[in-house]
RNA sequence: GUCCCCUUCGUCUAGUGGCCCAGGACACUGGGUUUUCAUCCCAGCAACAGGGGUUCGACUCCCCUAGGGGACGCCA
């Protein structure tokens, strides 16, 4: 049986270093067993997808140099690529799964699953359906489907018993069918959730090893349940370690850059960035910790993965790429410098922002800093503003923050406009409003063009300025923060209707 | 709360019953090279979570406790 993995990301948001950690096992476990590595995008999420987010994966995975064999841009004879294309195939199996009795329709309202959930979490229970429409007969279902009521499509699970599987990584897992839910598979939109499109195309599409994150431990069984009831193989599962932040807890972009653009736009090297995800939970044989990708692939093999959920240290990156810069000859290093700083057609844009601005050309490299370099020191006292208090200040940033992330395109003229009414419904004005963005970006009140500069900074690398800053300025508790996050939600909802 | 997973220096890790009073790397400290800085070199600091077993012998196997993490969505 050929060796084929994949990697399945949703396009939501940015590019994850997750998503490149589990690229790169999938990989090279395809690369190293003479395999296919496949890139299926998992679009079901009709609500939270976008085009720019797609792209931006591939984009940044072509950049680690992490491409695949198929793929919805590269084709390939399984597929389409893309599971809201695949909605026929999902139906079609639907279709069978009911018939060997493995699923059922279920009509109960969002209120009663929520008042179900409450009444379970209190008594201490572990919340989930109580399996109210499994008692629906035939004729019942028909007719109601008939009369369009809304309904999902759920998991039949076992009410006795244990489900035991082995984990590549951990060995044999068992966990209760009893703590099992009978999950939805295909939701009252018609599309299918990710447990049921995600083992049905890793049947179809000759999925022989998954390595993903750990966690997906707590719903295989219910991945193993569709495979049974197909009578299918179950491809072999490993589960990654999540990587953490410094407290342990699962990396986040709340306390970390996540982003992978992030790095890239910080000035690390894919060699560098790949090399250090590939020593996160596993460890070439000599403790080689310096490594090329053809030595990775050469080289790994998954018993040396471990469990154990590694601290994403950048001080340990930033040693290794180091290393890896002065390993690039004058040639490559003046090449990769300049393509990073002035490729494509940023040279250009800086110049003429400028250009304006300046007598000398020493001018240039001194207004540019900011937008060149990510090493800004900011106090408190920077922020200091003759209109507005510290609290007020905070929770502009915070706003900026959250109105950043919900930018579609990232282009000056998208920047200007959701700044712009933010501030209008904030019912501040745009200069004062303005102010600590400023700061908070270049660390400076003068500075180039505010739009146009954050239009070269990136998203990823502006969202991270402002949130160091919210931290130079105290900080925002979880509790603060889902609270302005309300807040911010009905401005921002009240501006558009 | 329920279930599952995890537990070697601050961090990444080596270690699969004797080679380990635990090795390497980052960080940190000190020293050397260098016109400065960085690089580079040398040295130092620092860990088997705790308690029970099993065994002639346990970092390695088993159990318990503690701590950490994850999952519990018509998100993936």
């Amino acid at each position: 049986m050929p060796v084929r993995t994949r990697l399945a990301p949703s396009p939501t948001g940015d590019p994850h270093l997750g998503s490149a950690y589990a690229a790169l096992f999938n990989r090279a476990f395809a690369k190293r067993n003479g395999g296919q590595f496949i890139l299926r995008i998992e679009d079901t999420d009709r609500t939270r997808n976008s085009v720019e987010s797609e792209a931006a994966i591939f984009d940044a995975l072509r950049w680690l140099g992490l491409d695949w064999d198929e793929g919805p841009d590269v084709g390939g004879d399984k597929g389409p690529y893309r599971q809201s294309e695949r909605t026929a195939i999902y139906k079609e199996y639907i279709a069978k799964l009911i018939s060997v009795g493995g699923a059922f329709h279920c009509f109960c309202s969002k209120e009663r699953l929520d008042e179900l959930r409450r009444d379970q979490m209190q008594r201490g229970a572990t919340p989930k359906y109580d399996g109210k429409c499994l008692a629906l007969d035939s004729g019942e279902i028909d007719e109601r489907i008939a009369r369009g009521d809304s309904h999902v499509i759920r998991l039949g699970v076992p009410d006795k018993g244990e489900c035991r599987f082995v984990d590549g990584v951990r060995g044999e897992i068992t966990i209760p069918w009893s703590q099992v839910d009978m999950q939805v598979l295909i939701k009252s939109d018609g599309f299918p959730t990710y447990h049921f499109a995600s083992t049905v195309d890793d049947h179809l599409m000759g999925i022989s090893h998954i390595f993903r994150g750990e966690e997906w431990i707590s719903s295989f069984p219910k991945h193993q349940l569709i495979y049974r009831y197909f009578g299918w193989d179950m491809p072999l599962h490993y589960h990654l370690p999540l990587l953490r932040n410094p407290d342990q807890s699962k990396m986040s972009k709340r306390r970390n850059a996540t982003s992978i653009n992030y790095y890239r736009r910080c000035g690390f090297l894919r060699e560098s960035l790949l090399n250090y995800l590939a020593t996160m939970g596993w460890s070439m044989p000599e403790e080689r910790e310096k490594f090329s990708m053809e030595e990775f692939y050469g080289e790994f093999n998954p018993e040396r993965l471990s469990p154990r959920g590694p601290v994403f240290d950048i001080e340990k990156l930033s040693w290794l790429n180091g290393l890896y810069i002065r390993e690039l000859t004058s040639e490559e290093l003046k090449e990769r410098v300049f393509d990073w700083a002035f490729g494509g057609n940023r040279l250009d844009r800086l110049l003429s922002l400028v250009r304006e601005r300046s007598e000398r050309f020493d001018d240039l490299f001194r207004q540019a800093d900011y937008i060149l370099g990510d090493r800004i020191e900011l106090k408190e006292e920077d922020f200091e503003h003759r209109n507005l208090e510290l609290d007020e200040i905070r929770k502009i940033l915070h706003f900026v923050n959250k109105s950043l992330e919900e930018l579609e395109e990232w282009n000056r003229d998208n920047l200007y406009e959701s700044l712009n009414l933010l501030s209008k419904s904030m019912s501040l004005k745009f200069r004062d409003f303005l102010g600590p963005i400023f700061v908070a970006v270049s660390g400076r009140t003068v500075t180039l063009p505010l739009f146009d500069s954050l239009e070269l900074l990136e998203r990823d690398v502006v969202k991270m300025r402002i949130r160091s800053a919210i931290d130079v300025l105290g900080g925002i508790s979880k509790k603060e923060s889902k609270r302005l996050d309300r807040e911010w939600r009905d401005l921002v909802s009240t501006q558009s209707s």
